[in-house]
DNA sequence: ACCTATTGATAAGG
DNA sequence: TCCTTATCAATAGGT
């Protein structure tokens, strides 16, 4: 249609394949279009020229995608299906662990214990043991240490302490001598300065600890 | 373009619709085709009729798949990647309970103790204590319970013994009687049958256990 | 982008 | 689904 026709083969003449292409692909469109609400049909066009230029219909009922996926499910072929089966892979492994890896901490807690033979029970026993001996040393350690840490800082107290009643004796002696003091009463003097930990216990961590306990049933 | 023109609206006489949508269909594809040759450009099509039957249509350069991942580049539009992101979510969450979990099992094999304060150590302690003495109740519980099982076994082995031996005099006594007997010499007489369980250590059950430890390492 | 002669597509009917 | 054909639509080439 026009003005003779053409042969269909690649336009080699550059501005006039351009003309054509923007002319047909409007009218393909159109056709689309038409398509679309004659024969309520749903129609999906995806085209890119020579030149790289990009144009699209898909039809107003749906869109580009649920025309894609219901591509994929009637041609049978997988499209991207490779990567979402190698994902869908790593879930299922990763479950898999999680499942044996929780079932290994409900045995260590002395739960879930049927399954399990007596050389198995031996094995987790002696594990057990070993590792609440362990625990305990590390206790006493950290009991220890912290005790250690308390008894200095105590020791700092005091002497600051003392150095704070020198101060003032030296004051009395002298008839007034003034000092920078902070909003707590404490000499401002890097010297004098001293923190005390929060005596308190830690109680975020022990609710970190008991929701770390928790996995076990998510 | 037809014996007179018709509105651009659903055909409602379903059997013309399904015509219609038949020629219209392939002039598309035929345009389509054209367009491919005439402008050396890449189009993809994909239909569906309103009765479901699936059409599609592809430059021979290429294929739909490319076609789409293009579409996906240009338009920058997601298409299938809100499901990838989900499951990619979905495996990030995994991986670090993963990793939780694995180290809730460290520190109960007395590792990786160091980030622990005496609140947290104490609560693992009583733990693994009361685990302890679970894993050992049922240990002897199930020492005990095979022990009686192998001593019933044992009994019945030498009733079957006795029952055998006196058949045997029987047999003596009365000049020849004639008995089934297994390929293996027991009778096969179901009231002489029973099974002794495998005396050996449950080797694979062993192997079980430690690759289920070897977990924490993978 | 518009024009229009000409070819192409297709509605209706068999 | 295919054929026919009158009719309308698309478009090639020129401006």
């Amino acid at each position: 249609m026009g003005r003779g026709k053409i042969e269909i083969k690649k336009i080699e003449n550059q501005p006039n394949r351009q003309v054509t292409y923007s002319k047909r692909r409007s009218g393909i469109m159109k056709k689309a279009r038409e398509l679309t609400v004659l024969c309520d049909a749903e129609v999906s066009i995806i085209m890119f020229s020579s030149t790289g230029k990009f144009s699209d219909y898909c039809s107003p009922s749906t869109n580009t995608k649920s025309i894609f996926d219901r591509y994929q499910q009637v041609s049978g072929i997988n499209l991207w299906s490779a990567q979402y089966e190698r994902m869908q892979n790593n879930l299922n492994r990763l479950k898999e662990i999680n499942r044996k890896l929780r079932r290994e901490i409900r045995q260590r807690m002395g739960e879930d214990l049927d399954g399990m033979d007596i050389k198995e029970l031996r094995g987790l026993e002696q594990n057990l043991d070993e590792a609440l001996k362990v625990v305990r040393n590390r206790k006493y350690h950290v009991i220890t240490t912290q005790t250690e840490t308390y008894k200095k800082k105590v020791k700092n107290s005091q002497e600051a302490h003392r150095n704070l009643l020198h101060q003032l004796e030296m004051k009395d002696e002298h008839g007034g001598v003034y000092m920078y003091v902070d909003d707590d009463g404490v000499p401002a003097h890097p010297m004098y300065s001293y923190k005390v930990q929060p005596n308190q216990p830690n109680l975020q961590a022990i609710r970190s600890y008991a929701s770390h306990h928790d996995l076990r049933l998510a």
